[in-house]
RNA sequence: GCGGCUGUAGCUCAGAGGGAGAGCACCACCUUGACACGGUGGGGGCCACAGGUUCGAUUCCUGUCAGCCGCACCA
């Protein structure tokens, strides 16, 4: 327990006091480990890595918050449940920051500063910001296993990726070639294809001639790329278009070098767009280098990785790509070879990271093959191994997996997984090897040098399920936990992630490394508007906690969506959260200041239960059971929903101010009964609100007479557990109706809460007046009533309000206040509700084929609806009948 | 071009084949011995539109319109 323990409650939950100590509490006593025995099922997630020295932002906050809500159930399920933290060492983007930090306080560069230099600066850079994020996570409440922490870069994990990258090269599924990938010319490195965000830009498509070398004319070409012209080894036109096939096997003179190029017949070529004639340029464009490679084309590269003109453009040579496309297009329009430009709009790569327009460039990467690890996903998704929550995902995900291309996997990069290849400078032979290679093992050579670039940081992220549980080793952990239960993340990482993990998962270990993705939206601003930097909408997760506390933002986050939906965040949602956990507290403080100091949980008779606590008891049982399967389907938002109505309404509004009746009076054996009653409500709903609210339930909890050392190890409430008595729901109904009606026509005469009036219930039978007469003291405290008169075949008095509920006439004789205008126009408001109630319901009784073919219990329910609705409107309109007459 | 999501109260969103819901906002009243981060009462919606399936559709299907997203792109 913590040191608070029995400290009286404050009037308004505190959770600044509270949260800290409870989260040392936990961690310090072990309940985030798993509890290891093994006759219990397993269940284990792990965390999605954030970047080791990034911050926690709301994705985050979500993502950890629903992992966190699931843990904690299963593990009150009673699994042993592990959830595995981390962090991720971010290759691009942690090295641009630390590149900013040193270029900003000292002036240099990495290249000033030299590899492993650079590289123990950044290991620098995580140690010091590394925590920042772990005591985020810790601050949000995650109950994960941080003796099981691991980072990408650590050695075990360097060990699996190694591990990995040598198994797939021996299996072919790695090769290094050269290829056309997309280049940062800013990141200086290559990016796969997903890195890649292709957005409309208004552009212009330059129609250039490009003139024969032998005798007149030409071809006209159409290009957005004017640039690139020096690198254009031919021109190709589609073979089947008429209008160029006397130009097939003709030479052209490129303008302004004059070097000669090709005409050839290529169907790649679409003769509708611009004229019909493309120039290819294999270096610079993906299906330039196919058709170049069709047709046994030089490949000439006139822009490198620097995003400037290289010698081959001779006096263009050094420029950049813009400048040297608005030269070219210059030089071309003076010496007569422009023959127009037309505006349009086209989609053009940028670099997810820093939204340069990528360059396609052609060099020599490493890649892995992708066809032959896609495939036997394919297949866990299709029978069923490999499911999405919601299912509609597992459609995107196939469509991708099915036309992915090769997976460009280096980066030229200093901070990362060095790639394990080293080349030969005696021989020329690449050794791929788990260790490091001093000699050339094809020569013996000494002369070797390991390849420069590191691996994409996906790569490693890809193993995450088996690596940190200790793969390529055959681990404890690797038995007990893999594969994973559950995957939770965002849908926005489906391809960069999920898929990853999925191949590599299947093709190391045999199984598809989770059952299940859980997948989630992206948060936006009150507007919609996505959260970034650039609009400075963001908000800092850290600032709310702050302000509302962990538990108000976590129920924010869970309760805020539904499954695989965005969700917008404003403040006013948090509020309403904090205010919930604050009606939470405050129930509790109710309960607890109304319990004898130092005593046990009290027991209690169930044959001398009242109505009340029946009602409330088998509603309880209700909700166990639907937030149980809600969870269940990881439809965390509805279970949590279902708790916030239920704890708010029923439990607060209403079962609490019908115990007052108890607790304020004398009899000592109802008290104790109705403590006994409360406390396990009240223990049951804390149960079942600890994974949403996991602070605030646990600090309640310790002032509860319930045994158990720690509310997050407590065992999930059971259903069967609670008397069961619809009965008594459907009368507590008719009470509340009665109710309701008292206090509607107090309100409608603006009766003050502090006069007390006199009440009549005619009861429509026998059954309905012992309900009545058994409930009087609520009608009474809840009506604040001097006189009540209740029976079958009472007289109700005519200067009166009146209502109709559910069995019974109820009437206010409210003397001077009584207003029968008032009176009047509210029973003729009730009369026509009733009457269009009851046509509904008689229009459907006269359908033959409702009858016939709609299940019996709706069948039933309808007449019982209509049976109801009319014995109101019956009363109703003898009681208008009565007012006419008055 | 292919695929997907969304359209329900003023706002933000749940919901579900059979009587339209919540929070916030709004109006009126209330210092009732858990809570004003509260209580009580109230107003407010042809559930985008048009067809279809069904005894019955706001819910399922098709189409239209509107907003959004992903994938693929012809230079």
């Amino acid at each position: 327990m913590t040191e608070t323990t029995h400290e009286p409650l404050s009037k308004v939950y505190n959770p600044a006091d509270v949260e800290l100590n409870m989260y040392r509490f936990w961690e310090g006593h072990g309940y985030f480990q798993p509890v290891g025995d093994v006759s219990r099922s397993a269940f284990s997630i792990v965390m999605p890595p954030p970047n080791v020295t990034g911050q926690l932002h709301l994705g985050h906050a979500w993502d950890l918050t629903l992992q966190d809500v699931i843990v904690r159930f299963r593990r009150m399920q009673g699994y042993d449940t592990v959830w595995v933290p981390g962090t991720d060492h971010a290759g691009i983007a942690t090295q641009a920051r630390v590149e900013k930090a040193l270029q900003e306080e000292e002036g240099v560069s990495r290249h000033d500063l030299g590899r492993d230099p650079f590289v123990q600066r950044v290991w620098a850079w995580k140690e010091q910001y590394g925590n920042r994020i772990t005591n985020q996570v810790r601050r949000l409440g995650a109950s994960c296993d941080w003796s099981r922490e691991r980072f990408t870069m650590d050695e075990g994990l360097s060990t699996a990726v190694r591990e990995v990258f040598v198994r797939l090269y021996e299996r072919g599924l790695i090769y290094r070639g050269q290829r056309i990938i997309n280049w940062c010319p800013r990141c200086a490195t290559a990016l796969s294809d997903i890195e890649v965000e292709h957005t409309d830009v208004p552009g212009h498509l330059y129609y250039v001639r490009y003139p024969l070398v032998d005798g007149d004319g030409g071809v006209t070409i159409a290009t957005t790329r004017p640039e690139t012209m020096f690198a254009d080894v031919a021109v190709a036109v589609h073979p089947d278009d008429d209008r160029y096939a006397a130009m097939v096997g003709k030479r052209l003179a490129l303008p302004l070098v004059g070097r000669e190029i090709p005409v050839l017949a290529d169907a790649y070529v679409d003769p509708e767009y611009g004229t019909g004639c493309l120039k290819i340029t294999p270096a610079h464009d993906p299906n330039d280098f196919e058709v170049g490679q069709r047709h046994g084309l030089d490949v000439l590269q006139c822009i490198g990785a620097d995003g400037r003109l290289t010698e081959l453009a001779g006096p263009y040579q050094g420029l950049d790509r813009e400048e040297a496309r608005r030269r070219v297009v210059e030089e071309l329009r003076q010496q007569g070879y422009l023959v127009r430009v037309e505006e349009i709009t086209h989609a053009v790569g940028h670099c997810s990271r820093c939204d340069t327009v990528v360059e396609p460039l052609l060099s020599m990467q490493w890649f892995v093959r992708m066809q032959p690890l896609a495939a036997p996903v394919l297949a866990a998704v299709a029978d069923g191994r490999l499911q999405f929550v919601p299912e509609r995902f597992a459609k995107v995900f196939v469509h991708w997996l099915e036309n992915v291309r090769d997976w460009c996997i280096s980066r030229q990069l200093w901070w990362g997984h060095r790639i394990p290849a080293w080349y030969c400078d005696g021989c020329g032979q690449i050794s791929v090897a788990r260790e490091t290679v001093q000699a050339c093992p094809h020569c013996g050579s000494q002369q070797v040098h390991q390849d420069e670039d590191v691996l994409d940081t996906w790569f490693s992220s890809a193993l995450w399920p088996f690596s940190t549980l200790g793969w390529p080793a055959d681990t404890e952990d690797l038995r007990r936990y893999y594969p994973n239960s559950v995957l939770v993340t965002g849908y926005d990482i489906l391809f960069f992630w999920v898929a990853r993990m999925a191949f590599m998962g299947v093709e190391f270990t045999g199984e598809v490394p989770f059952h299940k993705v859980v997948l989630h939206g992206l948060i936006r601003d009150a507007q919609g508007r996505k959260m970034s930097k650039s609009l400075g909408n963001g908000v800092d997760p850290l600032e709310v906690i702050d302000q509302y506390g962990a538990d108000a933002l976590r129920f924010t986050l869970t309760t805020g969506s539904s499954p695989g939906n965005d969700q917008r965040f404003y403040d006013e949602r948090v509020q309403g959260s904090r205010n919930f956990i604050n009606k939470v507290w405050n129930a509790a403080r109710f309960v607890y200041l109304n319990l004898p100091p130092a005593e046990g949980m009290p027991e209690w008779d169930p044959a001398s239960l009242t109505i009340a606590d029946r009602w409330i008891l088998t509603r309880l049982a209700e909700v166990v059971t639907e937030v149980t399967d809600h969870l269940e389907r990881y439809d965390l938002g509805e279970a949590g929903r279902i708790l916030y109505d239920f704890t708010w309404d029923e439990f607060c509004d209403w079962y609490i101010e019908f115990t007052k009746l108890s607790l304020y009076g004398q009899d000592e054996a109802a008290k104790a009964q109705t403590r006994a009653v409360l406390v396990t409500v009240l223990d049951t709903l804390l149960r079942l609100l600890h994974p949403f609210i996991p602070f605030v339930t646990e600090r309640i909890w310790e002032t509860l007479p319930v045994s158990g050392e720690a509310l997050i190890r407590a065992p999930w409430p059971d259903a069967t557990a609670f008397v069961r008595d619809e009965e008594a729901v459907r009368q507590i109904r008719v009470v509340m109706e009665a109710i309701r009606a008292v206090r509607n026509i107090r309100a409608d005469l603006n009766v003050s809460p502090g006069k007390s009036v006199a009440m009549s219930i005619r009861c429509q039978d026998a059954g309905t007046e012992a309900l009545f007469q058994s409930v009087e003291p609520y009608l009474v405290r809840f009506g604040n009533l001097n006189r009540v008169e209740i029976g079958v075949g009472i007289e109700l008095p005519g200067q009166a309000m009146t209502a109709v509920v559910n069995g019974a006439e109820i009437a206010l004789p409210l003397a001077d206040l009584v207003d029968l205008a008032i009176e009047r126009e509210r029973m003729q408001r009730e009369r026509e509700r009733l009457l269009a109630e009851v046509q509904r319901v008689e229009r459907k009784l006269a359908n033959a084929q409702f009858v016939a073919k709609a299940p019996p219990h709706v069948v039933e329910a309808e007449r019982a609806k209509g049976a109801e609705y009319r014995a109101k409107l019956a009363a109703v309109e003898e009681r208008l009948r009565r007012l006419a007459s008055s």
